[in-house]
RNA sequence: GGGCGGCUAGCUCAGCUGGUUAGAGCGCCUGGUUUACACCCAGGAGGUCGGGGGUUCGAGCCCCUCGCCGCCCACCA
């Protein structure tokens, strides 16, 4: 005998280790089974799993558990990603709290053995987590992406594409994050608004005396490095001055006054400074006009030996004062104005302002390499759910900037290039093919000095989808599992590492796509709508709800929530909503082992004959394409509610209510729908079981033990396919009708509120040939449900009876007067109206010869139909509205 | 500045190509010792579907417009 409730604490971790132990996560390795794949967006693996986390592992866990009941060969690839900056932070911190020495003191070998102690350590915690939840990951293929294959996977890329031209070192202004003193790409920058100031300042014109130029600037520490200052051609206020030159003050340098249509005559003064070396404005206007670049900053933006010398060493911010009242000092301030503007921080500390920097760096070409992965979507090769997110994908793709992939950081891919020494560059992908390389081009042996930095993450992990494999390598994974089925994630990396993979994947996989779908879900927020963060103190940890609810309760309710496009709000309450439902189903499968309901040898639903076993099979047919369509679309809230309906409002509320009187009786009628709920349960089991693994499992094994063996685990039971003949229309009628009878009179007691002792009897009438059967059949648990003393039939319609139901049936109270005629022959009227209204204009269209003439058959022939129908409801209900007005 | 999304019951959200009386869960109120389930059952209150215009026999859904809210992108001194 099952308990009333299930016991996820004690459950999952004993089914998780079962299936685990079983194998069955691995694909199988039938030749024939069609192969299914997905590879896991790799969390940090020093990280730990958010909410987030439990949202897009619980749909790839569905979407790959299903497959795999679909008899595939189904696998999802798991592994973690080394995560540079992240993780070279966290190790950095680490050591500044234990008060440790820094890493450039320690060593570039000895900080990066910490890094590896530190991953051997943490590493394991957000694996261990995707268990709790019940990833069915393929473990024994697990990857990390700093592991030998991938790393040598990554050189192999980078030497390619270097070889190819695709990858260059170039000299130019980068994103520079001055505290951790690496570049980082665009899209590791984000933009805050603040409240600055704009200073203008006075520059003095070299040979007029008193004479000045005055420029605008929000950053006037930059001035040191100023090499020009420009105004527009048309600009008729400066033109005298074109050509003219400056004597820069604070440094004396004199700089030329230049014509550039980048200045604009309606911001600031209309003049403005140039300095090339920090603005990726500036820099492009000097390359134009062939200007120095002079950089003022050291790598930690001080000021530099560059600089006039009371300013060298000085903070970036604090030599911004000293100069603006420098500048005051010598009556060259012209004023200043308060200024909203945005300024660029490092997305990941939010704290410290990116500083445009000239440094020599390595660049991808992503404009040539996102061309074929704009069209793989356009063909619709790769397509995004949902779809609004190819909009995203195309605008930045076809915007597409170089892409900076080296980093000044020890932690990651180090970049496989040697200088010669005399500046030589060599890209093998090993030492010794460098220096074969180097004793080929130099004619002699000669010592190398490999690159410092390292490669962006995103770089390693773009080739994910098939580094995971064993790309270079020509594995049975790589031609099985490649292309991917799905690729599920959220939107804040579609540019990070979705538009990476395809333009990797197709480069490098012969113009083979990397998945077919991607499916993007969307962000989860707490109950007030606020990211969650840490700083913020509201992240929710799915751990703790796991612990509370059950996993299968956390994972069915992010998975009903999966479809909205906006934010996801979680709370609480909706967590024990569903952990409700699953309680649910745990009863009903306890009120199926307590009526003797179990699965029967070679029982056949499509033979059942009772009506009420007919329905049920019908509705369980419905509920399994409905739930299998969802997941083929990978619409899978639309699967969660599905099954949300059938488990609770159908087969809790009716069938099993339905089916109390007869699973009391004797005889064959009991038998039948004994087996017949015994099979809408397993059923259930299969169709819920991506959602809810655990209960679900669990429950499969109780349900063993009654009836026929089972021949495997849940997880690999086949996932049911019923056939179109399992739909009975006679059957859901009479049903339907049934339920319509019930809670139509439900309503009806209520509106009268009569005490339970003095419920008069109910009296139905109207009730077809058809119906009569059912209705008298179930006579009894009617007027039990209804509470009402008995039910009578009766051929004569009470003078007060009321349609309640549009099927015909009446239902005939004796205190009628309750109900409001008024409004019901109000309501009447009104829907009479509106079909009059459609029967005259689908009436005209038939009459149109022109559409007669043009019109489809089909097209005509539904307009007829439709004419029809509406005729005869017209006529019903003006049948009905009389009765009405003779009553009343 | 450009773009995307949202605005439906007290709260969180469904409402697919326009079609009877706009739904669910939670919350609230009333009542319940039914052959499982109080993590339950029955019933109820509660919505001018952000505002305004338009198309249509008919609009929460389509068009225009305005207003908030959120997000993404962008080099504005």
């Amino acid at each position: 005998m099952l308990d009333k409730n299930f016991d996820p604490q004690t459950v999952e971790p004993r089914l998780y280790a079962a299936w685990e132990a079983s194998g069955l996560f691995a694909p199988k390795d039938d030749p024939n089974a069609e192969p299914f794949s997905i590879v896991i967006p790799p969390p940090n693996v020093t990280g730990s799993l958010h909410i987030g986390h439990a949202l897009n592992n619980t749909l790839q866990d569905i979407l790959i558990r299903y497959q795999r009941m679909r008899g595939k060969a189904a696998l999802w690839l798991p592994g973690t990603d080394h995560a540079g900056i992240a993780t070279q932070m966290m190790v950095e911190k680490q050591l500044a709290d234990s008060g440790n020495i820094g890493r450039r003191e320690l060593g570039r070998g000895a900080f990066l053995e910490k890094v590896w102690e530190w991953k051997a350590t943490y590493g394991g915690t957000i694996v261990r987590q995707l268990r709790r939840l019940g990833a069915s990951c393929d473990w024994s293929r697990e990857r990390f992406t700093l592991d030998d294959g991938l790393s040598a996977a990554v050189r192999k890329v980078f030497v390619t594409l270097h070889k190819q031209g695709l990858i260059y070192r170039d000299k130019r202004l980068v994103n520079w994050q001055p505290q951790l003193q690496t570049a980082v790409s665009d899209l590791e920058v984000i933009n805050v608004e603040v409240n600055g100031s704009m200073w203008r300042f006075r520059y003095p014109i070299e040979g007029e005396a008193d004479r000045f130029i005055v420029v605008a600037t929000t950053r006037p520490e930059t001035m040191l490095g100023d090499t020009a200052v420009a105004v527009h051609p048309d600009d008729e206020r400066y033109k005298d001055l074109v050509g003219k030159q400056v004597r820069l003050p604070l440094t004396g340098r004199l700089i030329p006054i230049i014509a550039d249509d980048y200045a604009d005559p309606e911001k600031g003064t209309g003049a403005v400074k140039i300095t090339p070396a920090h603005d990726f404005n500036d820099f492009r206007v000097g390359q134009r006009h062939g200007l120095a670049a002079i950089n003022v900053f050291t790598p930690d933006a001080r000021i530099n030996e560059v600089a006039p010398e009371k300013y060298r060493g000085i903070d970036r911010f604090a030599a911004r004062k000293m100069i603006v009242a420098d500048m005051e000092a010598l009556g060259l301030l012209d004023g200043v104005d308060a200024n909203k503007m945005m300024v660029p921080y490092d997305e990941k500390s939010k704290l410290v302002v990116i500083e445009p920097y000239l440094t020599d760096q390595w660049w991808v070409d992503a404009k040539t390499l996102a061309g074929p992965a704009i069209k793989a979507v356009e063909d619709g090769r790769t397509t995004f759910t949902p779809r609004v997110w190819e909009k995203t994908y195309f605008d930045w793709m076809r915007n597409i900037e170089p892409w900076c992939v080296s980093r000044q950081l020890w932690w990651g891919h180090r970049i496989p290039a040697w200088y010669g020494p005399d500046g030589a560059i060599f890209v093998e992908e090993t030492e010794a093919e460098a220096l074969a390389a180097a004793r080929a081009h130099y004619g002699r042996e000669e010592t190398l000095i490999q690159d410092e930095d390292v490669l962006d993450t995103w770089f390693s992990s773009g080739l994910w989808a098939f580094s995971t494999m064993g790309w270079p390598e020509d594995t049975r994974d790589l031609r099985r599992f490649y292309p991917t089925g799905a690729l599920v994630t959220s939107f804040d990396i579609i540019f990070f590492w979705v538009a990476r993979m395809m333009m990797l994947g197709l480069h490098f996989m012969d113009g083979e796509i990397p998945f077919h779908r991607v499916v993007i879900n969307a962000l989860i927020r707490d109950e007030k709508g606020q990211k969650m963060s840490k700083t913020k103190g509201n992240v929710v940890d799915p751990l703790e709800l796991i612990d509370e609810y059950g996993a299968d309760a956390v994972r069915f309710t992010v998975t009903a929530m999966s479809g909205q496009v906006r934010d996801i709000r979680l709370s609480r309450q909706r967590i024990e909503g569903y952990r409700n439902f699953g309680t649910k189903l745990w009863n009903a499968a306890r009120f199926c082992q307590m009526n003797g309901c179990e699965r029967v040898e070679g029982f056949d639903p499509g033979g059942v004959t009772h009506v009420l076993n007919r329905w049920i099979r019908g509705e369980a047919l419905k509920t399994e394409r409905a739930v299998t369509a969802a997941l083929e679309a990978c619409a899978f809230d639309e699967a969660a509610d599905a099954l949300y309906r059938f488990v609770w409002n159908v087969f809790c509320d009716w069938h099993v209510e339905f089916a109390k009187p007869l699973l009391m009786s004797e005889g064959e009628a009991a038998a039948e729908t004994k087996a017949m709920t015994a099979w809408t349960l397993d059923l259930i089991l299969k169709l819920l079981h991506p959602i809810m693994p655990f209960m679900t499992e669990e429950l499969w094994e109780k349900t063993a033990s009654a009836g026929p063996a089972r021949d495997s685990m849940l997880i690999v039971a086949p996932w049911p396919e019923l056939p179109d003949s399992y739909a009975d229309a006679a059957a859901a009628a009479e049903i339907d009708l049934l339920i319509a009878v019930i809670t139509e009179g439900r309503s009806v007691r209520a509106e009268l509120n009569v005490p339970p002792a003095a419920r008069p009897p109910l009296l139905i009438a109207e009730a077809g040939e058809r119906e009569r059967p059912v209705l008298a059949a179930n006579a009894d648990s009617i007027a039990r449900l209804l509470r009402v003393s008995e039910i009578r039939f009766d051929a004569a319609v009470d003078a007060g009876a009321v349609p309640f139901l549009a099927q015909g049936v009446s239902l005939a109270l004796p205190v009628a007067e309750f109900i409001d005629l008024k409004a019901e022959q109000a309501r009447l009227e009104k829907e009479i109206a509106a079909l009059a209204s459609d029967i005259e204009r689908t009436a005209k269209k038939l009459g149109n010869a022109d559409f007669v003439a043009k019109a489809p058959e089909e097209v005509i022939e539904e307009n007829r139909e439709r004419l029809a129908e509406a005729q005869s409801a017209k006529a019903r209900l003006e049948a009905a509205l009389q009765r009405l007005r003779s009553a009343g």
